[in-house]
DNA sequence: TATGAATGAGGATTCATTCAT
DNA sequence: GATGAATGAATCCTCATTCAT
């Protein structure tokens, strides 16, 4: 039928207004619906349906860019951390004032860039299905762990060099410094309205990492140690 | 009551041998094949027809000791960690040491307890799904969340009232004490084998604790206030 | 433990006391706990379980007397039919009085031996499961159905003899005159609660009766044939 | 007609021809298969496998359509009894002649439409299953029973007012109207075969309605009322 | 004889995936 | 390329039935 219409018919003029730009801006708006789904509900409660909603297109279309919910989880994860980490680590290794100083800006524009948005809600992801998708958190660790550990741990190795911070294992320390990111973004996915009243300390984050980064300084301050020692 | 009837009796009839244990023993079992099932696949992935064959008894049987899937996984959170927790408290309440020996007591008491063990996968299942079953989610928060809070922020308060600790606010100092806790939990279950190599420094989950010890201990310490303030 | 117990103890005294008339006493309290779980909940919507808590006993002991679920329920339907029919049918035999008079004693009695009784939830009951088990429709039919048919066109055919009545198909008639029997168990069993408020007519069921027989009179009455005729 | 527009159109992309019966088409193909499994089995016995093999689709098919279960059987009910009442409804508002007259028509009217119909199972179904399913009994009510009721009242006082019929009570005598439309769409399914030799007044419906018809006219005479009283 | 713990088949429901248009 | 109706495998849960004691 179609067929014997499309055979009669002269050339039709195929809707394409919006389809110039469907190979990337398509996936994007998919990418970006999916990151919140899966942000919100993890991999399993996520619905393909919801995402198609969210994103605008019909769930048919999502299989035309994605194989299936699998890749498309891992394409956000992927998508969603092309992350500021390059930028980070140039702001770090120019920076001429003191360690302490340094520390304090890493760990508060953790919480500007990445802590106080959206993508906060990516480790928690990961801390969920990592297990579930051991080739996703492979990718994760080589791409954003790792690397965030280094930068970190390359700050500390540079108060210490610097005789302002005591003589601390660098990679023991880094992993203390950015616990708390992890706590955050952790409780603030799930548990976060449930705990604007009972625990509020943790609610303001930025406050907390204040008292985290009094709380490092003075931990890692070399001088007393004369004193201890 | 019986057994004194019994006592009396002429060939008794007696049933209880197996009843005794059935009704805590196969529970028991059901909680450790329930409680590998959630860490392993979370909640919603953990399937009840898992859970049985693992421990040993058929999918009704479940239905015989917890009336569905979220009881159960309250069971297990209680049975793991609210259990535990009572006992950390009153450990805590009976010390008589130094509020810093008491410190590095209750963080090496957690990673005894539930770091280094099976459960420190709740807390990672917590923050996986929490944002799908509010119920569950306030359960966690009501029975092993909010009371874990207190008991550290009452050390932080024993330590800051006996002159031992610098004034801090309890409550953000509590959050930053349990904050490797999480990291742990949640790095060790999903990224393990790809960390043993490449961050050996979280992998020794002991020594890491011992380095944020101290870390907090000098970070509290009230002495060196005098010079800074 | 009880082991040991039972080791050390003389010889226990079984409890007897209520076996003897287990036989006969037990089973009847169990089909009286089924007619109400079945006039209650239907056939599928009946649990064995309720039924022995009703009965007072395990539902194993279920087993002891009626091979299953359906035996069970047949089981109910015929003993729940030792009906008042034969007793009927003698009361009407032996009246002297008018048809007319006879006609309201019958559907009189009816109401208070049957319509007003937990009885009337057996036809209900069999209305719903009939096409499920076809033999205990037949011994419904056999038993209930017919005779109670029988004895009122044999009522009907009286009143037409005597020139009482005009001159009607008796078998019609007769149906018609237990029609209304029909919709009060039928109605009452389900749709009582809602129905008080809202159709208060259905729920006196005497005085529904009592316009029922009013009217039977009437359109029976041979007289205005003749005018009408 | 999508042919004709197809013939004239250039090339169109159609894709209605489908859609258009889908909709209708599918879903009363479902409602014909669940009136049959519902009549036949009940409401908790009706399996949805079956209905939808019966429809010829496949059970998610079902929820495309219906919610679920009890939606479905909603549908079916809405479909068979609902629809037709409002066209009874108008038929005897229009109704012109005697109130006689509009009572045969009425009662014959039920008969072709619904008695004689594979929806005079549905009553017995509601019989049934009504104090299992409180939410549909509640709708059966307010969609069904109360309307039916209403009608039939309507059409008494129509009778009453107009010194057709003797002053009589609406409501009480609606019910004895519609009383044999009851049992005989409960006798009929189930005992259908069984009856077929045994009680053949029963089987010949619209016998027994004429019957019914000619007792409630003399019954509801007005003018032998003067004789009488 | 009586028990009730244990079983597992069966059914409603969900949702990722497919495919005709 | 895009659609969304259709599919059916997968999963939780129920409950009649069994059987060791």
């Amino acid at each position: 039928m179609s067929a014997a219409a499309a055979a009669q018919a002269p050339p039709t003029i195929r809707r394409e207004p919006r389809w110039q730009r469907r190979k990337d801006a398509r996936p994007s708006e998919v990418l970006a619906a999916a990151l919140a789904a899966f942000t919100e509900k993890g991999f399993a409660g996520a619905r393909l349906d919801d995402i198609a909603r969210r994103a605008g297109v019909s769930k048919g279309t999502l299989y035309l860019y994605f194989p299936g919910k699998e890749e498309l989880f891992k394409a956000v994860v992927r998508e969603g951390l092309v992350s500021p980490l390059a930028a980070v680590r140039e702001a770090l290794d120019s920076f001429a004032g003191s360690s302490a100083e340094l520390l304090r800006r890493f760990i508060l524009g953790w919480w500007d860039l990445v802590g106080n948005t959206r993508l906060a809600g990516l480790p928690k992801l990961m801390i969920a299905e990592a297990a579930n998708f051991p080739d996703i958190a492979r990718f994760y660790l080589d791409e954003v762990l790792l690397p965030a550990h280094a930068i970190t741990a390359r700050l500390v190795a540079r108060g210490v060099d610097s005789g302002e911070f005591r003589p601390v294992d660098t990679d023991k320390t880094a992993i203390l410094i950015t616990a708390p990111f992890i706590s955050i973004s952790a409780w603030r996915h799930g548990f976060d309205h449930a705990m604007q009243q009972e625990m509020p300390a943790l609610t303001d984050g930025r406050a907390l990492l204040e008292a985290h980064i009094e709380m490092l300084i003075r931990g890692l301050a070399a001088e007393p140690m004369e004193k201890r020692a």
